[in-house]
DNA sequence: TGTTTAGGTGAACAAGTGTCCATTGTCAAG
DNA sequence: CTTGACAATGGACACTTGTTCACCTAAACA
């Protein structure tokens, strides 16, 4: 690589909005399928009629230290990911949700959410689900409120949500009137499930209808 | 893929010495360099004369269901993963440790250390770093013991150690007398540094000589 | 005006890469 | 003994894949 001129350097990492959705879909493919994709898929997905359109933008993401690539070498990148946010720094327009919803189309249409909103709910998912072998279908979310401290989760924390059904103990995510809550899932016998807050000053739920558990939490991520 | 007659059910997923050794291959490839090798590659690593030797094995562990690749795709392999060990059943013959010291010969000499030690120390860090962007140096440390219970951090969970150096404040897994310790990194002004418990049982921690810190830790992951 | 950056088309080539065929040897089980 | 599994050598072929060259347009800037 070229040494930078002083231009070159205030350009550095301020990537366009096409060499941006170049390096999205390669990321993005690469977390859909496990290996990286070749240049003729990038073609197509683009509907571009070279591969040296491809070429470029590669050069370019390659420029900016955005990604490596192996020469001559197949399907051999490598993301220079930045600083990846701190956890304790989610990103001011990361989804918030109200004591652990779905978090908005991910549970539903994931791949084409991601897509639309970059890197951010990706990375965040990533952190969390790496070693699970569900891992396309595990999601993270974001803890808000405190009816589960007695459990040593705190608002803030990220829980790992596995969808399966529960067992009686798990600490499940569950929809209450289309909101998800996290909850300790109790159920006994015959009776009809309920949720217990693992906080004394929180209401047992009772689910009028059908309770619907989105998912076992698995594990819990917080930052330091 | 053929209909398995009793007897190749029975020897499923029971690999040989050579096809464990070639598929540990594989995956530390991916590991330390971010995409999956080459048949030549592992032909080359393995001393053989002939690519077929790979794709031997290589259909045998895809017969086994241990990795799937796609046909006439370079460098296009996934490992079908058994289910992940629970965050809570940590392997018996995984490394313990006392207060966290560090994992042996990980932190000297990592990728060969998990070479030999197979799966589960690699799977370990996979869970915790996958997001950070020094991913292949850091490194996950169980804790062992109440010193830090102040802070939330319990025995048993899992801290993942971002290697660099620390700011006050900052907890850190450092060596004393050759062990690690997982304390908080208390520096103030010009006086040297010490490690702070949280946990008012355990006392302030100086050292005699220079305080050698392994890194900062950035997150803690709790199995539920 | 000229230059640079960005973003492409078109085409061809060389090398990397996977795959297959033929063959051999060892070992264990029936 | 035969058969099957395992593990290789040797070799060749077809396809995938990356790369390069020539060229073009548009926009921004000096």
């Amino acid at each position: 690589m070229d040494t930078c001129s002083p231009k070159q350097v205030n350009t550095m990492k301020d990537l366009t909005t096409r060499q941006q959705e170049i390096l999205t879909f390669i990321e993005h493919y690469e977390w859909r399928n496990g290996y990286w994709p070749s240049i003729r898929e990038i073609q197509e997905r683009f509907n571009f009629k070279s591969t040296n359109a491809v070429m470029g933008h590669l050069r370019a993401l390659e420029r900016k230290e955005v990604i490596e690539r192996i020469p001559g070498q197949a399907r051999t990148f490598r993301i220079n990911r930045p600083d990846a946010p701190e956890m304790n720094e989610i990103p001011e327009d990361a989804t918030e949700v109200v004591d652990i919803p779905v978090m908005g189309d991910i549970a539903a249409g994931y791949p084409d959410r991601v897509e639309a909103a970059g890197e951010i709910g990706r990375l965040q998912v990533d952190i969390a689900s790496a070693g699970y072998s569900s891992r396309r279908r595990s999601f993270a979310l974001q803890v808000r409120g405190d009816s589960m401290v007695d459990a040593e989760i705190y608002e803030g924390d990220m829980v790992v949500i596995e969808p399966r059904d529960p067992h009686d103990g798990d600490i499940v995510a569950a929809l209450i009137d289309g909101e998800t809550t996290l909850k300790r899932y109790m159920k006994k016998g015959n009776e009809p499930p309920y949720l217990k807050a693992e906080n004394k000053f929180y209401p047992e739920l009772y689910p009028i209808n059908e309770l619907t558990v989105q998912g076992v939490a698995k594990a819990v991520v917080r930052s330091l």
